[in-house]
DNA sequence: GGTAGTAAGATAGTGCTGGTATCCACACTT
DNA sequence: AAGTGTGGATACCAGCACTATCTTACTACC
């Protein structure tokens, strides 16, 4: 397969195909002569992830840099692979000063829930705590450790049935490019589901007054 | 309060604040005199919101416009500001195309979990139409309603948690931005917390090898 | 009443991101 | 032999969210 081949299977413009080649985001195909090269189906396969971490999951390519480094360093392990993913698409260029006790507040939630596996360092935690900061800043809301507890039961619950959906593949590759872009996907997809779901009840609150209707 | 007291108490650059101004995202104060004006509270809380809908919720400015002007026109009750928000918010530039299957999947999914009060025109259900010709497209994901069953389940116990939580405010300006940023906050911690459930919950499956853990 | 400080308002410029566009010298196809 | 298309390099561009500067004039303190 050409470059042309290939920008047009995954529906990219040969120019963004090319800089993508650019950033070191795709592998160079095998040069077959001195102005031809082959890529291959994992080529293919690759860019279509990045194209969804880009659109839907609005990753930057900076970041999609680090994303495909973790992918392509066969030494890590399918787990670290994925915390690193994790910390590079949650990271922010300005991670905000936050009081000392929305840590305590964040890792007591944790607890609660029995998470006693996240690490330490995981850039999750630490936007937690930013958000706790600015929640129990000036302003009509608060997070306290009882409705932050809420949120984590059921996180807890989407987070088991997620994982259990996923563990049948056998190859490493395959099954990093079916986790990384299910987790950015489904996420988006979740978080669809919620508004639309606010929708709904937010809807049969306000017309409960004229036709009350059976709370299920 | 003069407008440098305004950006200092919220913690914005002055400038920025004149650029919300020029755009009118914030209101002009009182004139108090030809190159004198004087701001309110109101004012303060206005910009506090829309610096978490940009921080937090990454908003686009041209947006914040169509989310003041919501909330602005008191004519407009509660529900249909929140659905009008949440329009905004989910808008993206380029609607893509999606195979016809998508739209009946996703209403299947809806019925399944009893939504019938969401709009047909809904953003949220066009993107998640989207999303569901993406997943079936080529690639090593797939979205069926079984699948999306389970995710709408729990984003339904969400949803209604959620609703519960916020509905003893009395005025309205104060309800309908406590809802706003409490929905744009509140799902980027629950983003965050499912994460961190992922993180949990594959490490523990990775570790169980060596040591196995009782399932709770 | 003079003077320093700052307000409001307007206009122009900046830095970053994520691509596009163009150009080139050459090889493969027909 | 002609024409299309390649890899590779470099330059350019549009949008976004600010940021800086400049002007005019009021205000408050001495």
């Amino acid at each position: 397969m050409l470059v042309s081949e290939l920008a047009e299977r995954a529906g990219v413009p040969l120019a963004t195909v090319k800089y993508y080649l650019r950033e070191g985001l795709l592998p160079a195909g095998v040069t077959t002569g001195p102005r031809r090269a082959e890529y291959a189906e994992a080529h293919l396969r690759r860019l279509r992830v990045l194209r969804l971490l880009r659109e839907v999951g609005e990753v930057p390519v900076t970041s999609l840099r680090q994303v495909v480094d973790a992918l392509d360093d066969e030494e890590l392990p399918v787990h670290e692979v994925m915390t690193l993913v994790a910390d590079v698409i949650s990271a922010r260029p300005e991670p905000e000063n936050q009081v000392p006790g929305s840590l305590d507040t964040v890792d007591a939630v944790l607890a609660q829930v029995g998470w006693d596996l996240v690490r330490a360092e995981s850039i999750d935690r630490q936007r937690l705590a930013e958000l706790v900061t600015l929640l129990n800043g000036p302003g009509p809301l608060a997070a306290s450790v009882e409705v932050l507890g809420l949120y984590a039961g059921i996180a807890d619950q989407l987070a088991r049935a997620e994982i259990a959906l996923v563990s049948q593949s056998t190859d490493r590759a395959e099954l990093l490019e079916q986790m990384v872009t299910g987790s950015v996907v489904y996420g988006q997809v979740f978080v669809l589901l919620r508004q639309l779901g606010h929708e709904h009840h937010h809807a049969r609150l306000t017309t409960a007054a004229r036709r009350p209707e059976p709370v299920t």
